[in-house]
DNA sequence: TAAGATAGAACAATCGTTTGTTCAATGCAA
DNA sequence: TTGCATTGAACAAACGATTGTTCTATCTTA
């Protein structure tokens, strides 16, 4: 069992007032210089730290932030857990992390655990649009950042990049190779990235006066199944696509599998396009060429725009977007193979 | 402001100690069932959570876990922090993720930070033999558990596989293929999978009958990078091995990659067999020969091992051991590829 | 030397719950 | 009607820390 304070007040013969205001420097009370020395010998030779939980009930502050995400498995996520924990930890703060599998009713019940446990804020990376957690998270009070992707309603404290930008990139590569028909493995329509990345996938075919099949765009979801049920669809048409962006890495993933299943090459039969960059991307064979976004600092950005809002009481408005870059490897280049080839168009060679 | 037991009180015209006995169905009290009624009403209107923070004062019990291990990116800790969330978090607990970077100091600083949380226990997938930080643990009464690597100091409660057999496995493996020269990217000598794979490694050779020379043994670390340097020294031998087990998988990565850029086929010019079979493993080209441990299992083993502790208030000794599995692939296939090959005994591939 | 200022530490309330104890009111039996 | 159980709820003391207030010496100053 840990020391307190009462029975350090004992052992010193003083109160616990005392004995607190010498372990906080408190300037409010003067103590006579005598006194502070014996009770910082004490403090240092008992190895005192005040108990968290009390602390935080008086102060009304636990020094305890969450991240809730759908699954730390997916190295997205993990990477974005490690730039929150990195921005957070050096300021004192412990992070709990949470899965919800995409579910609304476990991030429910998460949340309102958290709420419970009287967690400082909380960075939510797998919002909806018109997410009834994040307008209950408001209501409550509760500091909040959303990641990656956004809830539309009002103006919410959000870090991520810009979804059409980046998906112009990726869709406007592929037409520069030459493709003509470019698949699309879609996000949800309920979820900011497939909306915009779907805008931004239609936005560059139109600028390149190339024709928009609606049955080369289909909803893949975001792992690797859902990629590879729906590139398997898109590539048993009859006229299949010559080029695939698909929404993430992970269904670009998924497409890959289903590419090589059904006997196809990667980049000669059928290009495909990922977008995130997580770690897994640059070690495929080929190398999946891709849209980077900074996951690592999406998470530190999100630490430090709650912290602000934490530390001034304040809900924040403010907005962080970085900017995507397409990074060109071997599952788009002319030539096939591991390694990367020449960028096309003002792209990034990594 | 989430509404106190005080406030409920006050409209309820009671006591705040008979919200409390209702909201808590306390047994030690009867209470009239009007009142019960009334109540319960009171309390599912307002949503009523009692303050967990309290609680935790009062009860002394914070309902959050922690686990502690060197980087979340690492698959191999992803896999094994969701096996933890799934097992205590029914169980209505949070769980605080920490990552050490493989340092003792943060390490250390960590779960010095825990304790004054009050954390009710923590899991440790990172310790070191006759860690320092283990000790403390212990002497903290802070219930904990080890997985993956043990400390060998007395028995401490622990989750993991038999290390010995499964690098047994491993390299008798790569022996019954014919090769001679096994190179070992091998673990520090200051962690249990480093020293029982090593061990397990040398037991293979001698079983048959293959000498050992040292100069085939290079301590690589954990890293990616730790494997790939490593491996290219191993690769640059005048009489370089034709076989290597990697202590990891990650490291084994890392050889994949320095024996591309030096220009050698796998398996055809070296065979690579890795350890813990994470999902990187089969995705990549040729797909990893490894050692499969249930990594998820290793997670939620471990929770129910520290829950026993926490609830009953008794340290632990017990141990889980899974068996670990060959899962033969295409980086040791006589033939190259994506997918599993038969192995061919006996085979000798150059 | 008396009055007032000041230094230094104790006091006490508070954060929100839990839970053993006390207390008032009712019921029942003698 | 008195006495004694029994019921149902209030009381109060924690848990460990923080912090505004009060109190008691000691020290100035006139």
């Amino acid at each position: 069992m840990p020391v307190t304070l009462k029975q350090l007040a004992a052992r010193a013969h003083v109160h616990p007032s005392t004995i607190s205001r010498v372990a906080n420097h408190d300037p409010g009370q003067r103590i006579a210089p005598v006194t502070r020395q014996r009770i910082e010998e004490l403090l240092r030779e008992t190895e005192y730290r005040p108990n968290g939980v009390a602390r935080g009930l008086k102060l009304r502050q636990t020094l305890v932030l969450a991240v809730v995400i759908p699954d730390i498995t997916n190295p997205f996520f993990a990477a974005l857990f490690r730039g929150v924990e990195d921005g957070a930890s050096p300021h004192g703060y412990n992070v709990l992390l949470c899965n919800t599998d995409g579910s609304p009713e476990r991030q429910r019940s998460h949340l309102q655990s958290l709420h419970a446990r009287q967690v400082d804020g909380v960075i939510l990376a797998s919002s909806f649009l018109k997410d009834p957690a994040v307008r209950w998270l408001r209501q409550q009070r509760i500091p909040y950042v959303l990641v990656n992707r956004y809830s539309d309603q009002a103006h919410d404290p959000f870090v991520g990049s810009d979804d059409v930008v980046g998906a112009r990139l990726a869709t406007a590569h592929l037409a520069a190779l030459g493709h003509e028909r470019i698949g699309h493995l879609a996000g949800k329509a309920t979820v900011s990235t497939g909306v915009l990345r779907r805008r931004g996938y239609l936005a560059a075919l139109s600028e390149r006066g190339l024709s928009t099949d609606p049955r080369l765009v289909i909803e893949s979801g975001y792992t690797e199944e859902g990629g590879a049920r729906a590139a398997q669809q898109l590539l048993s048409l009859d006229d299949r696509p010559t080029a695939i962006f698909a929404v993430t890495d992970m269904t670009a993933v998924g497409a890959f599998g289903a590419a090589r299943r059904m006997g196809l090459r990667i980049p000669q039969d059928v290009a495909i396009v990922g977008y995130n960059d997580i770690p897994l991307a640059s070690r495929m064979v080929p190398a999946l060429t891709t849209v980077h976004v900074p996951i690592h600092d999406f998470g530190s950005a999100a630490a430090r725009l709650l912290l602000e809002q934490v530390e001034t009481g304040e809900p924040s408005r403010r907005r962080v977007i970085f900017n995507p870059e397409l990074i060109v490897r071997g599952s788009t280049a002319a030539g096939a193979g591991d390694e990367p080839r020449l960028p096309t168009i003002g792209a990034k060679l990594r």
